[in-house]
DNA sequence: CAACATTCGAGAGCACTGCTCTTGCATTTC
DNA sequence: GAAATGCAAGAGCAGTGCTCTCGAATGTTG
C-alpha cells in the first residue's frame, strides 16, 4: 500500500505531467479519444450512481456504441474500476498536495490541517470515489500494483511533516521520551521502510494512529455513522472535524 | 445511529431473549423454519462470497426451491440485507458485551481493552459482515430505523466507561480542565443526548475520537490499507493494535 | 363434512448485467 | 494493390432481481 518516500516525488511529477506521447496515426488518435470518453462517462456514472451500479452496457449506451465494442478499450469491468481507483487516488492526492503547498513550509500545524481538511472536502465532494478507494473492497478484487503509488500520496505528505517536525527539534518531551513496545516497533518495520530512519518509533506510531484516525473520522461521517451523533446543521460537522484535527496534531506534537 | 443510553439495556434483554412466541399452527411452524433456513443460507453465502455476490436465486437453489418462492419469505434483496445487517450488529454487540462483562467492573482500562479487542476479533472473524455494517453503504439503500438500536450497542458500552470514569473521579487534570470550542460543543448535542449530562464535553469529544479511531484502525486493517505499513507476521498486527488501544485509553484518561 | 379463503410452490417471463464469438468493414502496413 | 490488423455490431450464454399466473396444499368457517 506504500511506496518508499524517496520515490514519491517522481510519481508526483509523472502523474501531473500531461499525456506523455501525442498519438501519431488517426487510429491511435481515435483510440485515445474514445478511451478518454469511456473513462469520462464512467466517472460520471460513478459520481451519480456509485460503483456497484456502474455498468459497461450503460456506458456503451450513453456513448451510442454496442456494448461489445467497449471491450476493445477496457478489458473488463474490473479493469475499468482499477482505472477509476487510480484516478481517484491521484485526484485525492493532488487535492491534498495543492492544499498543503499553499501553507507556509515552517507552519507544520497549518500543513497538517490543510491536508486533513482537503481530504475531508474531497471525500464529501466525491463520496462515491472515496468509497471506491477507502470503502469495503469487493471480495474477489485484488488491487494491482499500479494503485499503490497513487495511494501513497497522502501518506507521503503526512510523513514529510513528521520528518520536518523531527528536524525542527521542537517536539515535546513526552514524545521524544516516549517508547513503544519492542513488538510494536517490529510491527512498524514496513512503515519505517517508507518513512526512513529520521523519525522515532514513537512519532511514527502516533502519526499512523492519527492517519487511521483521519480515515476513520472521514469514513464515519461519509458512511452515515455520525447520524444522531454530530449535528448536521451548517458548520457543525466542520467544527467537530476541527477538533479532530487539533487532537491529531497534538498527538504528533505539532500543535 | 444512536439510541438513548437508557433504552439500550431494554434492547439488550429483548434481543438476547429467545423467540418470544412459539408458533402454533403447522403452517406458521413451517414458515418460521423456512425463514430461518433462508437466513442461515444467506449468512453462509455472505460469509463466503460477500454481500455484493449475495443472490436470492443462489439461495433458492441451495434450498432446492424456486427463486420465486423465496419472495414469500423475503420481500426483496434489500430487505434480506437489512436483516443481515441487524443480525451483524447484534452479533458484534453481543461479542463486545460478553468480552466486557468478563472484565472487573472497576478496571476501566480492562473493560475498554476488552471491547476494542472483541470488536477487532469479531471483524477479522466476520470480514464480510463487518464490511456490510461499517463499509461503504450501497448508494440507493437507506438503513431502516430497526438498525439503529442494534447499531448502538458497542457505542453504549464505550459510553458507560466514560460515565464510570467520570464517576470515579480519577480523570487526569488535563481532561477535566480541557475545554472544547463552543461550536464543537454545539455539534456534540446529539451525542450528549445519548450520553447524558454526567460526562464533560471534553471527555465526550475524546471518547468519540477514540471511537472513530477504533473504527478507522479496524477498517484500515480489514480493508487492506495496512499492507506494507504494518507487518503481517504472527502477532505483529496484534502488537500494533495493542498500541492503539493504549493510546485511545490514554486519550480518554483511563490508562 | 363440505365450502370457502388463504397461503404457498413452481414456472414463465421481463429487463437487466458481464462477457465471448463471429462476421463484415475500415484502416494501416507491406 | 494485397495482406494484416483494428474495430464495430449483433447474436448468444449464463446469470441477476422481480412480477405474474396457475394449480395445489392448508387453513377456517358454515
Amino acid at each position: 500500500m506504500l511506496l518508499p518516500l524517496s520515490e514519491c516525488e517522481t510519481i508526483r511529477v509523472m502523474t501531473t505531467e500531461t499525456e506523455k506521447s501525442i498519438p501519431r496515426t488517426a487510429r491511435e488518435r481515435a483510440r485515445a479519444e474514445i478511451t478518454r470518453e469511456i473513462l469520462d462517462v464512467a466517472l460520471h456514472h460513478l459520481a451519480t450512481d456509485g460503483a456497484p451500479a456502474l455498468s459497461l452496457r450503460a456506458i456503451a449506451r450513453d456513448l451510442g456504441m454496442a456494448s461489445s465494442a467497449v471491450y476493445r478499450y477496457v478489458a473488463s469491468r474490473d479493469e475499468l474500476l482499477t482505472r477509476l481507483i487510480i484516478d481517484a487516488y491521484n485526484s485525492l492526492g493532488e487535492a491534498a498536495e495543492a492544499a498543503e503547498a499553499r501553507a507556509d513550509r515552517s507552519d507544520l500545524i497549518g500543513r497538517w490541517s490543510a491536508i486533513c481538511t482537503a481530504v475531508r472536502s474531497w471525500a464529501i465532494a466525491n463520496p462515491n470515489r472515496y468509497a471506491l478507494i477507502y470503502g469495503s473492497p469487493v471480495p474477489g478484487y485484488v488491487a494491482p500494483p499500479d494503485t499503490i503509488a497513487p495511494g501513497s500520496r497522502v501518506a507521503a505528505l503526512l510523513t514529510r511533516i513528521l520528518v520536518d517536525a523531527t528536524a525542527s527539534g521542537h517536539l515535546p518531551a513526552e514524545i521524544t521520551s516516549d517508547l513503544v513496545s519492542p513488538a510494536a516497533s517490529e510491527a512498524l518495520a514496513p512503515l519505517r521502510e517508507f518513512v526512513g530512519s529520521d523519525v522515532s518509533d514513537a512519532l511514527i506510531q502516533r502519526g499512523l494512529i492519527a492517519w487511521t484516525g483521519l480515515y476513520g473520522a472521514v469514513s464515519f461521517e461519509l458512511f452515515g455513522q455520525l447520524h444522531n451523533v454530530i449535528g448536521e446543521g451548517p458548520g457543525e460537522r466542520e467544527a467537530w472535524f476541527e477538533e479532530c484535527i487539533r487532537r491529531w496534531a497534538t498527538q504528533v506534537g505539532i500543535a
